[in-house]
DNA sequence: CCTACCGATCGGTAGG
DNA sequence: CCTACCGATCGGTAGG
């Protein structure tokens, strides 16, 4: 079984998966095999939860023999931070993105919220959204180390909502105390994962629509803002 | 092998741990056993999940030797089934008699989501607390079929929400659509057992403040209601 | 990345 | 409910 991947560049160009500045391990043509083990490994573990996964389970997705993962990663508990930690870090790249956007500065904080919960959901209900619904649901099988080092990773990601939450308080949109309001919120968006189906159901702009109803008050400053059914703010 | 049966009831005092309507299945003494096995597995289940979970784990907790466990119950499974059952029989009958005090049929809706929210955080976090955070959060563990079993308990609990949320729908004071509500309020309030310590931050009150802040706008039918600071309606 | 393998652990059982 | 045990599975490794 060979890699599908670059017949070598041979030399100077290397092929590096992406900017991720994982350790100083070069990383040569089985990056692709990498990858597909993550996802492979996220999916399974997202479907059976972790202790239920076997590393022969990720294998066999994989298309590798039982041993082989471990020419990829060093343990399983390997393979677990290393999907949380990509899902976290496209997470939290996401949102960067989404919130550094020129136009994103002018927004009512209501909209500035809206384009979070969006990209919130995608984040946990979007194609190749895998990852990070590990993440929230499988953070107790890390050992403690890891478990500390995802938690500033997380901590950066809840930080990115403070302001808004914050701007929506002065507002009077939001009476609930920021912190608990923050934890409740999030709380709302990440259970989705429990129960959204893509297939059927409601789409991800309804859910987004019915989060921001739920969450905000209507009573503004001073302009009385439409319900439900106003459309997103930046694309 | 035997089956957690009944030595004939011998004399008329047989001791039965609860109202449980468990099977026909007649407890002697070690209903008693039986029952600290199945609060040990709640325990483990809840702090490292299911399939992390040995019985030799659950039997040391309970104080038994390893083979014990398969007295009482016929399978990992089945001990887990128990515990999600329990869990879920004691949280419906919580609601049904918190909802059926004569005083909730007068309540405002605003008052009786208190009502709810209050329970829900009591059979999520208060004293003895394990049994539901487990049917939450190990759903998948369980063989299909168990798992509608338990699907249709759950389904009578969230369907005791619908009235209150419908009436806070039609007042004005919930705008999101009832069943997206539902599942977005249910989620913000079942990912509290991901954060919430009852050692420190906010306590339970303060918890249910909030989330009533967060969800139900102030401008109701007619009078302007309190915000964060009102206290609870029956007890 | 495969082949071949090991040691440990785990759910479960027989028999009392 | 304990003792003693089995068969299967699992994470991981040596060596190429």
């Amino acid at each position: 079984m060979k890699p599908d991947v670059a017949p070598p560049p041979s030399d100077t160009t290397v092929k590096r998966p992406r900017g991720r500045p994982r350790k100083t391990v070069d990383e040569r043509d089985d990056g692709n095999r990498r990858l597909e083990l993550l996802a492979s490994a996220a999916k399974l573990f997202r479907r059976k939860g972790f202790a239920a996964t076997t590393t022969r389970d990720i294998a066999a997705a994989a298309g590798m023999q039982s041993g082989s993962p471990f020419y990829h990663f060093k343990s399983k508990d390997a393979l677990l931070y290393a999907v949380m930690e990509e899902g976290m870090r496209s997470a939290l790249d996401r949102l960067h993105a989404a919130t550094q956007v020129p136009a994103y500065a002018d927004l009512a904080p209501a909209d500035q919220l809206r384009v979070l919960v969006t990209v919130h959901f995608d984040v946990l209900l979007g194609p190749g959204s895998d990852f990070v619904p590990v993440m929230l649901y499988e953070a107790r099988s890390l050992p403690p180390r890891q478990h500390k080092a995802l938690g500033q990773l997380i901590a950066q990601y809840e930080t990115l909502w403070l302001p808004v939450l914050t701007a929506l308080h002065a507002n009077g949109e939001l009476h609930a105390p920021v912190r608990l309001a923050r934890l409740l919120i999030l709380g709302a968006l990440n259970w989705s994962v429990q129960w959204f189906d893509a297939k059927k159901g409601a789409s991800l702009q309804e859910l987004t629509g019915a989060a921001m109803d739920l969450f905000l008050k209507p009573c503004g400053t001073d302009q009385n803002l439409p319900s439900s059914s106003d459309q997103s703010p930046i694309n």
